[in-house]
DNA sequence: CAGTGGTCTAGACCACACT
DNA sequence: GTGTGGTCTAGACCACTGA
């Protein structure tokens, strides 16, 4: 069965807290859930076993993993379906495409989304580049450029920069294919097997230079949003930084506070 | 003892969960204690009561008060301090202070913040902010507008637009008061009892006009960020709409994606 | 029907803060 | 020490899904 998950069952310690590395059962279990997911112990969109079963396997209650489980399940890692169980979290899941793409219609209205990818090669890191992705200046990444559409309107363009050792592979050729698969992050789960967790941005308002004037189809210097996201798979490393530039003429950048 | 929740512990139905308006214990005890906040039975900041008591007092188990709380918790409603207690949430802990406020210096360095109130008065509510605020366009509005500061530098001008029948009193020279009171919310909640539990921002790129240009300190048609808020307390209507317009050159707006 | 997650209980014990 | 929240258990029963 699986692996990382059967071989980690003896490293759970139940121990007087008093120990400096004390972490209580169930956030125990949720790391060896979590290394299972980095280590790709079950697919994107796949059904996890159940908590009956994995209580048994970690010789714990059914509480104690559910507790593990909804932790997980609050970080967007995994989805509950009652009576179905359990399963990995996708960006195919019509919930959560384009989880992180933020921007929304100013009428509110969904519209068809439709990547057109404009180039993709290696190039080698800027200081800037190697400072987000956590690498040397100098090394190589993947860097990709391409547009998005909200229905005919071109609304964003994206500079990608790419975690060399993993994105190695991909051509345009591949990015070209990439909207029959609904969305970026769900191509780079199945080709790749990378699944986004999470991500930072960082939003400025910048005057649009020559190029993204032109593919925004903008006035040059037009007040343009720039969105800078750096992008976490399971694994502490970022695999990602982009460089959004986003028309807000008819869209804007939609946020939730709790 | 408190009003609104000891009344309203007989509305608590242990219902065989086929009827329509089931919902489960947990959740009717939370809706209990989001009405006893909503009413003011407890101040922001104020000790609720223990678990074990309010598990008696509505005749539950503990762990049923216990995961209303834990939602309550994680939508910051309320505080959970270990060894001493469940606390209201208050805009003035250190941890929610400017708990709305994305907007991050560059440099990453937390910066003393100062308020500069420039006008307060009511006046009448035009279509977007009746939209807003969702009361009748020429309703009176009470209109707030000052500029915020980080260290000496003018990098927020925001115009607030508040419900009147809430705000009515509120003058020019309270507000200038207001940095004692650590931030515009916590104010907020001192003087009106008015809690923000959270908020909708819509962020946009606009060129900065000549008022905020002046005050912000930019060119004018400088990228200025347009924050519109949408802010709630504890009951359904929103209370407060602002715009914002937020100087980008040394700041960004920071946003954390799941 | 069997199997899954969802709710609820009662009780034990631990960790932390204050007196 | 007392009282608070935090963890863990074992077991009962409900709700939903799909064979």
């Amino acid at each position: 069965m699986s692996d990382a998950l059967s071989s980690s069952v003896p490293h759970i310690i139940r121990q007087a807290a008093a120990s400096p590395t004390f972490s209580p059962l169930y956030r125990q279990i949720k790391t060896l859930l979590m290394n299972a997911l980095g280590a790709g112990e079950w697919e994107p969109g796949a059904l996890i076993p159940s908590e009956a079963e994995l209580a048994a396997r970690f010789g714990v209650s059914q509480g104690t993993v559910r507790k593990a489980i909804d932790e997980m399940s609050s970080e967007n890692l995994l989805v509950r379906r009652q009576g179905k169980g359990t399963f990995v979290a996708s960006h195919g899941d019509p919930p959560a495409r384009y989880r992180f793409l933020r921007l929304r219609s100013d009428d509110g209205l969904a519209q068809q989304k439709r990547s057109l990818p404009l180039s993709c090669g290696a190039q080698t890191a800027d200081a800037a580049i190697a400072a987000a992705l956590v690498i040397q200046p100098g090394d190589a990444v993947m860097a990709v450029e391409r547009l998005l559409c909200f229905g005919a309107r071109p609304v964003v363009f994206d500079q990608m920069f790419l975690r060399m050792e993993i994105f190695g592979e991909l051509t345009l050729a591949m990015l070209e294919q990439e909207n029959r698969a609904v969305s970026l992050y769900r191509f780079f789960e199945q080709r790749f097997g990378v699944h986004m967790t999470r991500a930072e941005e960082r939003v400025r308002a910048v005057a649009a230079q020559a190029r993204a004037a032109n593919l925004l189809e903008v006035a040059p210097n037009a007040p343009l949003l720039l969105v800078e996201r750096r992008a976490y798979a399971y694994a502490e490393h970022p695999v990602e930084w982009r460089r959004g530039f986003y028309a807000t003429d008819r869209h804007h950048y939609y946020n939730e506070l709790g």
